[in-house]
RNA sequence: GGGCGAUUAGCUCAGCGGUAGAGCACUGCCUUCACACGGCAGGGGUCACAGGUUCGAUACCUGUAUCGCCCA
């Protein structure tokens, strides 16, 4: 064991190698072996996040991974600035999705759930909720997401069903929830009420049915009404007309005939009625209908419901009874057609509601169900956002937000369903007396009957979501973490729950607690494939994040996501953006492994790094102060994206394609020089500043890496690097810059005059400006350059033009000029065209008298580098061309 | 029908009033003692189109086109 870095058992691999591979595998494995729980500050301002909780039917996909980099990523940023960072982890019961794997588990045992009855079916899923166990909750530890998994909830744990319970006779107490029968979206399959958002629209290739209404009187007349849903006819309790359309004035008051049926229906005005649309004469369907329900309430019409729970044809519908929807309406067609009732059809597109979670198109449904008041909620939920309680980022979010805010109708709670929070309601089966309750009643508390029968019904999954911020800190008790970490700091999510679960928070949460449930609300957008299309099992093309991570390593993963996490956009991600991310950790951990092979252990971090003296030190150190400001502001404003691309673009383009190499030039020095210390002390010290800046976004390999250099825990990441680089080195860090330009000179050359890389080059280095030691860069030259002071003055030799001197490059009899001339010539025309784009806006006067006078004198200086960078380019073009044209 | 977003290099995307950028792909050279998951050098863009504001527009405003999403 010759590295003195790798003398105990902590190297990387535990038998003294540090192998040119990052093992992500096994140091993923070791790490989450520990199961540490992530490290609290008590000292520090609270910060505390609600993990979106996964449903417990859930597998970790994209959503999940970008949703929690981006949490993690702002969790170990704030703990590393020394904050006391609480993250809640937990888990969604997730009613109906739950409820449907379990009703499909039993049916593939030959089970139909019903014959359960509620209670059996109850606990069967409690025991399938055992049986999967932590299965997505290992999924989450495995991203790296460090959660404070001692604070961990369930929707239903007896905490939060307490809560919720306390919630919905809240509520009713005050006036806010009630039950009524009222029209509602039904999902057919489900047989449950969905709320407003659990539809989603989908656009489906339908028909446009032109059906004849003879008149009541006989007198032969028709009118013709075209409907999509011509199955719904047998249920018309009214046609309409709008009152101003002319084409209809006889009409209304008159009756009309009910095709399929003997039924006489009247003729109404009402102005809802859009003359535009087909005939100008819409059917009134009352029970199917949201529009017609309130139509037919203007009128009085009463209902008549054609249809069972389960979009079965009942025995209303006449000559339909029986049939499912879809054959209903093929019956009806027929009908129509023989009894010569049908005008015509055409084609029409329509956007058809189904249930979100199996697709079934709904029915509008008259049925008794619970409804929060939402219109007082929502007024509270708008201003905390107008005023700036909660601030969205990207901000354009509010539109959205407040589109719906104001549009937003009352909020049905209740679902037909088993698995969920029980509604707290009973009913006296005596008195009627309906109670709600926080305790469970023996009796009626208005008769004391005892005939009283509990609501069957449960709670919307998303009535319990709405409580996540404050139920899982222990509302209503008032617990210490309530008071310390509510409000919470920051909520990330997905734009598709805005309105289930980010609107429905603010508004409960302003509510109950009287205080906005979080400061700030991160919105990102949806992970798609590297077409741009939508993850869907249906289209076969979603990439398990797991598969991932197993092939390039999770930091890999995790930068990648991060990276492309650009707010407000969709992210499309290919197996590309993973590989170069994986590359990118490469780099990183060879860039560690070079440092172990050169910088001693025992060695010392800089205690003062303003007090640098070296070129390339000052250099590399008033890069990374740069650097971690930018960072930081990045970080502030949750621009993880950049924040990523910052520390890619200082390791990668700076640290290592730079700095290194110059520090290998300083470490070869002799060891009593103290510009070796230097040096080696500067790569430690950055090096430990480059793991604190990547440790959020990059946590399993910066912690590897912290673990072998004997750094702070990165798990803690508080290297005092990151803290003490405040302060900016002294003096300018130009004299480096200028050694950059030098080297692509020379390097330019060399590509053109196709000299191999290792050759070197004697060379004559003439430098105007007096302020730069000779002695000082040619070491870096000499390493990065490859060039040599010649051990004679150059007579003869090509010119490597820089902005303040060049370099006369002895080249032998290697020189094919043209190259080099032609090359010269499309420099000095690009530098050309520059300066006349500069020099023609500072002629212009109105320029110079209207634009802010630090564009003017920055556009001036420009026009000096410039000059002085062609007339180099000229001074080395025309020696060229005096050897092409005079030999040498 | 209303709203939102997008349109920048072959591809995927940053940038956003003041010399057009990254990753991947492409071309040439290089297995030089951290890294070929690498290095060096390079090619490639009238920043969708048309007006306007401005000393100056890829960026701001208006309109048009195309694409995507949300709501009705």
């Amino acid at each position: 064991m010759d590295d003195p870095l790798f003398d105990d058992t902590t190297s990387a691999d535990d038998s003294g190698n540090f192998p040119p591979r990052f093992d992500s595998a096994r140091v993923e494995a070791q790490i989450l072996s520990r199961r540490e729980a992530p490290p609290r500050n008590p000292g520090g301002t609270p910060f505390s996040m609600v993990v979106p909780p996964p449903n417990i039917t859930g597998r970790l996909h994209m959503g999940h991974a970008l949703n929690l980099t981006i949490q993690d990523v702002a969790a170990r940023y704030r703990r590393m600035a020394g904050q006391d960072v609480l993250w809640v982890p937990g888990v969604d019961h997730a009613g109906i999705a739950a409820q449907n794997v379990v009703e499909k588990k039993l049916r593939e045992e030959g089970i139909d759930f019903k014959t359960l009855g509620q209670e059996e079916f109850v606990s069967r899923v409690w025991a399938w909720k055992e049986s999967i166990g932590s299965g997505i909750g290992d999924q989450i530890r495995r991203l790296g997401a460090s959660l404070s998994w001692d604070h961990e909830r369930f929707t239903m744990d007896p905490g939060f069903s307490r809560a919720v319970r306390e919630v919905f006779v809240r509520l009713y107490e005050d006036g806010a929830l009630y039950r009524a029968e009222r029209m509602i979206h039904w999902c057919p399959r489900c047989l449950t009420a969905l709320s407003d958002v659990e539809v989603t629209h989908v656009d489906r290739e339908g028909q446009l049915v032109y059906v004849r209404y003879p008149d009541a009187g006989g007198a032969g007349e028709i009118l013709v009404v075209a409907t999509t849903r011509p199955e719904t006819i047998v249920a018309d309790l009214a046609l309409a007309v709008h009152p101003d359309d002319p084409r209809y004035q006889g009409w209304v008051g008159r009756s009309v005939r009910v095709p399929m049926t003997d039924r006489l229906i009247p003729v109404v005005a009402d102005t809802a009625v859009d003359p535009a649309f087909g005939t100008g004469v819409l059917k009134i369907t009352p029970s199917h209908s949201m529009v017609d329900f309130e139509i037919g309430g203007r009128h009085g019409l009463g209902t008549l419901s054609v249809m069972d729970a389960d979009g079965t044809m009942n025995a209303l519908a006449g000559a339909l009874s029986g049939l499912s929807r879809e054959k209903a309406r093929e019956r009806a067609l027929e009908v129509l057609e023989s009894d010569e009732l049908l005008d015509r059809r055409e084609p029409y597109a329509l956007a058809a509601g189904v249930c979100y979670r199996c697709q079934t198109e709904v029915e509008p449904r008259l049925s008794l169900q619970w409804f929060v008041k939402m219109a007082p909620l929502a007024a509270r939920a708008r201003l905390a956002v107008s005023e700036g309680e909660i601030r969205f980022f990207p901000s354009s979010w509010q539109k959205t937000y407040y589109e719906w805010i104001d549009n937003i109708r009352d909020w049905c709670v209740s679902r037909q369903i088993w698995w969920g929070h029980r509604i707290p309601a009973w009913s006296c089966n005596d008195c009627g007396h309906l109670a709600v309750l926080r305790e469970d009643p023996a009796v009626c508390p208005a008769c004391q009957s005892s005939a009283i029968v509990r609501d069957p019904d449960v709670l919307d999954t998303w009535f319990s979501s709405a409580l996540w911020p404050f139920a899982t800190l222990g509302w209503p008790e008032e617990t210490p973490d309530l008071a310390r970490f509510y409000p919470t700091s920051l909520l990330v999510t997905g734009f598709d729950i805005l309105f289930f679960w980010v609107a429905r928070m603010i508004m409960m949460g302003l509510y109950l607690t009287d205080r906005a449930p979080f400061r700030d609300v991160y919105i990102h957008a949806l992970v798609r494939d590297e077409f741009g299309q939508k993850m869907t099992k249906s289209r076969g093309n979603v990439v398990d994040p797991l598969e991932l991570m197993d092939r390039f390593g999770t930091d890999a993963f995790r930068l990648s996501l991060a990276l492309l996490a650009t707010p407000g956009r969709d992210i499309r991600l290919s197996i590309e953006r993973v590989e170069a991310s994986r590359n990118f950790v490469s780099k990183l951990w060879n860039a560690f492994r070079f440092i172990s092979r050169t910088v001693p252990g025992g060695t010392p971090l800089l205690s003062d790094p303003g007090a640098v003296r070296g070129i390339a030190n000052r250099w590399i150190l008033s890069e990374l102060v740069r650097t971690e400001r930018d960072y930081r502001e990045a970080m502030e404003s949750y621009r993880v994206d950049e924040a990523a691309l910052l520390v890619y673009r200082f390791t990668w383009s700076l640290f290592c394609d730079w700095y290194l190499e110059a520090a290998k030039t300083d470490a070869d020095r002799d060891p009593q020089d103290p510009l070796r210390q230097e040096t080696l002390s500067t790569l430690l010290t950055v090096g430990a500043a480059l793991l604190d800046l990547a440790h959020p976004i990059l946590p399993f390999v910066t912690e590897e890496l912290s673990r072998i250099f004997g750094f702070d825990n990165a798990s803690v990441g508080s290297s005092p690097a990151l803290l003490g680089l405040s302060i900016l080195p002294g003096e300018s860090p130009e004299p480096f810059e200028r050694i950059r330009t030098m080297v692509g000179s020379v390097r330019q050359i060399r590509t053109v005059m196709k000299i191999p890389p290792t050759q070197e080059i004697p060379a004559d280095l003439v430098l105007s400006d007096p302020g730069l030691s000779p002695e000082a860069l040619w070491p870096f030259l000499r390493r990065l350059a490859r060039v040599v002071p010649s051990s004679s003055p150059l007579l003869k030799g090509l010119r490597a033009p820089f902005r303040d001197g060049h370099l006369v490059l002895d080249l032998g009899d290697l020189v094919d000029f043209t190259q080099e001339a032609a090359r010269l010539d499309r420099e000095v025309a690009r530098v050309e065209g520059k300066i006349a784009e500069v020099s023609g806006r500072l002629s212009r006067e109105e320029f110079v008298r209207k634009a802010p006078p630090e564009v003017v004198e920055k556009d001036r200086a420009l026009v000096v580098t410039l000059e002085e960078e062609k007339e180099g380019l000229l001074a080395a073009r025309d020696q060229v061309r005096d050897f092409l044209s005079g030999g040498r």
